[in-house]
DNA sequence: CAGAATCCATATAGATACTG
DNA sequence: CAGTATCTATATGGATTCTG
């Protein structure tokens, strides 16, 4: 009828949300913020991110490594290694998350005002 | 002992991560760009953002009000209308969120090119 | 219209045990 | 060491119903 251009978003269609939501979710984050400073065996990254289990390290390494995010190097030794590294894909979500990341810094404390802000209201009802 | 230095990242101790997770997840940003040209009342967002459902989106809405990225203003007509519009907070986003997508523009190919590559390879094993 | 409340299916995370 | 496999607890999401 006359409703001809409503602009309707769509999550499952965004190819963008689709792929940010396989290299930027909790533990992807801080994979490639372990990388950072040179490749990592398993275990190693294992060890530097606190609380993460070996499921889900494995599975999140699995993804982006199938994202050409980061690479994987099996050492043939034994028993065996394998190491991870950051690929120049990879390399280049530097600038991205770190705009974010700074945007935190920058904000968060206004963030924290408008929660305090919000939860006062909430109480006084 | 020895291990002095090793430095931990955590997902949980991190108000970077804590604070992403609350904005910058599926429906939150897509409700963000649908107020990004003026305000609208709560069923016109659910109209605009395809599949979500009034708890979901009665969710963020309220978590991005709390987080001060977006304002309720309730209209007591009859019925009663509420509309939302985007803080200057929430617009201070636009910048590192645009980051973001325009690093998905450019670099979604390649990503492409690695998966294709990644399946060829496990099919062959 | 804008929600609150409830119920339920299912997805996800975590713990545990096992293996080349 | 670097995983795989399995089981289970819990969280999350969606559908439905009801209301000021």
């Amino acid at each position: 009828m006359h409703e001809s251009k409503t602009k309707v978003l769509s999550a499952a269609d965004c190819p963008s949300r689709l792929l940010l939501d396989q290299i930027a979710d909790k533990w992807s984050v801080l994979i490639i913020a372990s990388l950072r400073d040179g490749p990592l065996r398993f275990n190693a990254i294992k060890r530097r991110i606190e609380g993460v289990t070996q499921k889900a390290l494995t599975q999140c390494l699995r993804r982006l490594e199938r994202n050409g995010i980061v690479e994987r190097n099996v050492i043939t030794t034994s028993p065996i290694s394998v190491e991870y590294e950051i690929s120049a894909l990879g390399r280049s979500l530097d600038r991205p998350f770190k705009a974010l990341y700074q945007w935190t810094l920058e904000y968060l404390p206004e963030v924290e005002k408008a929660r305090a802000r919000y939860d006062e209201r909430a109480v006084a009802d």
